[in-house]
Order: C-alpha cells, then sequence, then structure tokens
DNA sequence: GAGTAAAAGTATACCCGGTGCAGAAATCGC
DNA sequence: GCGATTTCTGCACCGGGTATACTTTTACTC
C-alpha cells in the first residue's frame, strides 16, 4: 500500500471517518429525540463505537454538537484583520454581518431551512448547550480584542470593552431575528427588518447610548 | 408553644437554619479545598442533613454558592428604575458603579479581603461555576431591558442592545479589577486607575466606538 | 513479507450529580 | 392529645465522565 494518493495516511483516514460517523450519529438523533433525552452511550452504539472511544473524539456530550460551530468563534476576529485598510474595525463588522443576512447565513438567525431551525430549538431546549454557546461568546471576544489590539494598536482594555459590546450586540441581533423566525415569520419577509435593525444597531454602538434619557 | 415572639412559626424558623447551615457548610468546605473537589455527599454530610434534602434546598451544587449573589442580578435594573427624575440611565449606572468603588463593593472587583479574593479564585477555577455566572449576566440583561423599557419607553429592540452593552461593559470593567487584584495589587491601590478605567468606559459606552479606526 | 512498537479501541467497574419513591419523623391546627 | 400535612430520610437508580487493564489495528523496519 504506498502513499500514492493524497497525503494522509490509512490512520488519519480512519479517525476522520469515525469522527465524522460519531458526529453524524449524534445530530441525527439529538434532532429526532431532543438533546437530553438521548444518551452518549445511545450514540455510540449508533455509531458502532464504544463510549470511551466517543469521549475521546468529543470531550463532552455538548461538544458532539457544537464542535461544527468552533470555526464561527473567530470569525469576528478575522474579519477584523482581514478588513481593508483605513477601514473602521466597527464598518468591516457591520458589512459582515448585512452580508450575512443577505446570504441568510444561519449565524445571523436569518435563515429558516427547517434543518436550521431544528437545531436552533434544540439547542435552546437544553440548557447545558445553551450554556456552552455562552462560552462560544466568550471566545469570540477575546479573538476580536486580540485582533483589535494588534490591527489598530487599541488600548489594552479600549479593546477589551469594544470588544465585548461589539460581540454582544452582534448576538442580540442574531437572537432577536431568531426569535422572529420561530414564531413562523419567513426570512425573506423579516429580510428588510433585519437589516434596518443591524444598521441602527451598528449606529447606536458607533454613537453610544449618549441619546438615551 | 403560643407565637408569643415573632411571625414566623418553628417549621419556618428551622427551615431557615438548616438552610443556613447548608449554605455555610458548603461555603467553609469549597473555600477549603476546592469546588470540584468536594462531592454534595460530603456537604450533606458535614451540615447533618441528607443528600436528598441538601437538593430540596438547593437546586444544583452550583447554587450552594450561587445563591448568595442572586440580589445582584436584578441590581442594575433597579439603579435605573431608582434614578433622579430627568437622569439618564447611564449616568445612573455609572454614578452607581463609582460608589461600588469607592465602597469596595466586591461585585466592582474592587475587593481584596482574603476571603473574597478566595471566593473568586474558587469560582473561576471551576468551569460549571464560570457558565452559571455567565446565566446571572443574562438575568440582569432581561432585568436592565426591562427597565429600559418601562420608565425611559425605550424601543424595544434599543432597550435590549443598551442593556446587553451596559451589563457587558461592568463585567468586563469588574474583571480587569478582580484580575489586577488577584496579581496581588491591592485595591487601596488600584483605586485610582480603577475610577479612571471606569470614567473611560462609560465614555464609550456614551459616545460610541465611532473614534476606533 | 514478518515482526514489533505505537496508536486506537474495548469492556468493566467506578465516581459523582441529580431524581423517584416509599416510608419515617416532625410540626401544625384543633 | 390526634389527625393531617409537611419535611426528611434511605435506597435504588440514571446519565455523564474517567481509570484501568486488555485486545486489535496500523505503521515502520529489516
Amino acid at each position: 500500500m504506498d502513499a500514492v494518493d493524497g497525503k494522509p495516511g490509512l490512520r488519519e483516514r480512519k479517525k476522520q471517518r469515525t469522527r465524522t460517523a460519531i458526529s453524524e450519529a449524534a445530530i441525527t438523533l439529538f434532532l429526532e429525540h431532543g438533546f437530553n433525552q438521548v444518551s452518549v452511550a445511545q450514540v455510540a452504539e449508533a455509531a458502532e463505537v464504544s463510549k470511551r472511544t466517543l469521549f475521546a473524539y468529543f470531550p463532552t456530550k455538548e461538544d458532539l454538537v457544537v464542535h461544527r460551530l468552533a470555526d464561527h468563534e473567530t470569525e469576528i476576529a478575522r474579519v477584523v484583520r482581514a478588513r481593508p485598510p483605513r477601514t473602521a474595525p466597527l464598518t468591516a463588522v457591520r458589512e459582515h454581518f448585512l452580508q450575512g443576512l443577505r446570504e441568510r447565513d444561519p449565524i445571523t438567525g436569518l435563515n429558516d431551512h427547517p434543518q436550521v431551525r431544528r437545531l436552533h430549538r434544540m439547542i435552546l431546549d437544553a440548557p447545558s448547550l445553551v450554556a456552552r454557546m455562552e462560552r462560544f461568546k466568550t471566545g469570540a471576544e477575546h479573538a476580536l480584542a486580540q485582533a483589535l489590539r494588534e490591527t489598530a494598536d487599541t488600548p489594552e482594555l479600549t479593546a477589551r470593552l469594544a470588544a465585548v459590546q461589539i460581540v454582544a450586540v452582534q448576538w442580540a441581533l442574531a437572537q432577536d431575528n431568531a426569535e422572529r423566525l420561530a414564531y413562523g415569520e419567513p426570512a425573506d419577509e423579516r429580510y428588510a427588518g433585519a437589516v434596518k435593525d443591524a444598521e441602527h444597531a451598528f449606529a447606536l454602538l458607533e454613537n453610544g447610548l449618549g441619546r438615551l434619557t
């Protein structure tokens, strides 16, 4: 068995296969019966793997779900780093979010595909998953703060403050959208309002809460 | 056994005593050995109560610690509601936070009493407790948003956005202070810097991130 | 291509947080 | 005192997660 083909050896390929097998078995069962209603033992059995092996791939039950979102954790930070020269970080983030709305990126909360909605519902119904998402937010804040420090040489504290505000606002927008779709509003119908709300929110971020009396 | 004394009957008094007995046994053991190193069974034994009874008083292990902070969850909201007429909500929150700094209120992160510091360390060392604190933040956001809606008739979305920003910033300030004290800086020495940072942070909230390039 | 070190997987037993249940014990109201 | 109600308890159980000791599989080398 020469390595004529791609780089990864048999071992790596097998590992990858088991990993996706476990993940897919998990998602399937969780979507069907709910996160709390399915035990990891059942997932392991469905994936034809021992419980111990499952935990070798995913450190906790929650990771079976959230590992798919790991990439988004640093997304805002990447957007800030990759922004065109002489562009304010906030502008870059806003444009990125608006683009997400146009593309119905699930992370904006504006995607009403049944799969996405069911996933959303599943997460909201499981407190431990919600808590895990919060940790995600924290990670995004740290990554963004670092990006701000490094690309806009913002002072330490200012970077942290700006980061937590930006992440919090973006999260709130997404939640608001998702909430409305959960109530049955179609994404295409919500789109205009979502854009207006986003623009309002980013304007608030840019100009501050000073107007509030 | 007449009820010559105060109102609460024997039953209520006993319940209250058991409750504090459990809580204090828990805090003592947790501070001494660490949250994860002590099992609820040990806490129950120390409080001379069955495990089942412990869970009748505190729904989860984490609650043994966090129930003491329950009051702070709605603190910001109360401050906003109780603000003098014609005062901006943000002003009220800022003044309250500055007062907290002066009084070394533990919630500002500027209290270096050994007890407080050990508690802080204990929480940070236990992921499940950190997660629980996040839920606290969420509760504070909701309460504040409602207060803004009701006392400044801020539109729904604006209230939510302002609330998440304010809570996030205040939390970040407290964390920054606590972090520095954890490094050994005395509270009295940190005080001036903490005030300056807080004023900077609230100015940022008021005037927005527009200056950021 | 056989042999072997290293890696991956398994079975089993265990710890801990949390719950259901059935009955004992304490408190209350009269 | 006495019955009704509440509280407490012991025990068995579930599910997530880990330790240990063992077998299987892959990779490397001659």
